[in-house]
DNA sequence: TAGTGGTCTAGACCACGGT
DNA sequence: CCGTGGTCTAGACCACTAG
């Protein structure tokens, strides 16, 4: 069942135990997994662990705890979420699943007569084996500022990373633009979805504190993937 | 501090609380916030309590738990915004633009057993002796907690200033996210564009500092209207 | 070594939904 | 009524980071 001398913690194996029943059909869609009483024998751990692990299954939308009755299987596509454009990398992390990247296009070109490394990158999680695709990031470096930048792997380099730690320019802030899309031929593949779903675009530049520009960034987003913000309205006097 | 008669469940008081004083500054970007355990004694809950209200934070992006060392606040403050909500009249007389509104819908009704008023409104500006609209504000607004609120006019009236000068509640912050939608027969009619522009929605809540939910929120943003944003990248900056 | 967050136990009482 | 999930207590041991 569970292994307590593994160092991964009970309540992350007993997710993946009932993630992996969902997905594989032992449980199907609409119906009740174990009451957490039942889970309790059966894996021999308290109610607090099974309660983690099953809260995190409902935060990713697998199912949905029904007061009174019980935990329903409630199998949609697997949400995502930003909060406030942070990194993706750190939220994934979060979730103990792995960032997985891969480079679509890198090379180095010339915009209004400045060199830019040119980086395009669909950025996603290992999902059963396959990548399920969220962000497509499409990125202008100038190579002035990064020079020799295009020899990194970016499938598995964090340019943000790099970026801090091989040339000391550490970033700081976006200045950005939310646009409605349509999807493209390019999005299509990568998210599997078709032409016709309207799709969120950001489109900005990166700053370093003293407003250097760092990077200018096309961001498009699956719709697996959240895009929430937590904000004042403005009328606050600071202290 | 904490009230253990109110039906609200502490670690959501907590959460709320702490919430509250990292968008006030109580808190600072970067900064620690208490430790479990001094937590656990000034507001004298376990520490069960504790974590699940500080993993709500977490998950929201407004503070980053480090293990070994603390939990530092990481708000991403969003320095400016030209869809700030209570911005929007502002911003139009900044441009000498006289802000327009028009009332689709205005009726109360049930939703769960709670009462809302509901208030659907195009806002826009004037121009050339014709309206050109920019948003469509659609909004539910619990009656128990403002009582009459049907009198009003809101196509003359600002919702906020009623909600803070006759009700003497204060909007404060919001929660939302940001969708891409197609547009429909309202907004085509609205907005005079067709059904296949893709568009931005915001739908969310909109609070006091207390945390007390003021208003439930959809809005559609017109094309005519960018959606920008400065924000803050999540550096967790040592010290 | 002292303090932090991360995990886990073994209980308790409650609110809810169906019988 | 009973079984469900929701909240909360009062402990314990661990892994990590810093001085």
């Amino acid at each position: 069942m569970l292994n307590r001398k593994d160092p991964v913690p009970l309540y992350v194996q007993l997710y993946r135990k009932l993630k992996q029943d969902i997905i594989k059909g032992v449980y199907t869609n609409g119906e009740m997994i174990p009451s957490e009483t039942q889970l309790m024998k059966q894996y021999n751990v308290t109610r607090t662990t099974i309660r983690k692990a099953v809260s995190t299954l409902a935060q990713e939308g697998l199912v949905e705890t029904l007061h009174g009755i019980g935990t329903v299987v409630s199998l949609r596509e697997l949400k995502y979420s930003v909060w406030n454009f942070s990194g993706f990398t750190d939220y994934l992390r979060l979730h103990n699943e792995t960032p997985q990247s891969v480079v679509l296009e890198n090379y180095i070109t010339h915009i209004d007569g400045i060199q830019y490394f040119r980086l395009m990158r669909g950025r996603g999680v290992k999902k059963d084996g396959d990548i399920v695709y969220l962000t497509l990031d499409d990125s202008l470096i100038p190579v002035d500022l990064f020079p020799g930048i295009d020899r990194y792997d970016f499938s598995t380099e964090s340019l943000y990373d790099v970026m801090k730690n091989e040339y000391k320019l550490i970033p700081d802030h976006v200045n950005i633009q939310v646009i409605p899309i349509m999807g493209n031929d390019i999005t299509e593949k990568l998210f599997k979805i078709d032409q016709s779903t309207p799709l969120l675009k950001v489109e900005g530049c990166l700053f370093t504190e003293e407003g250097i520009e760092l990077e200018k960034i096309k961001l498009i987003y699956s719709p697996n993937m959240d895009f929430n913000v937590i904000s004042n309205i403005g009328n606050r006097q600071k202290r």
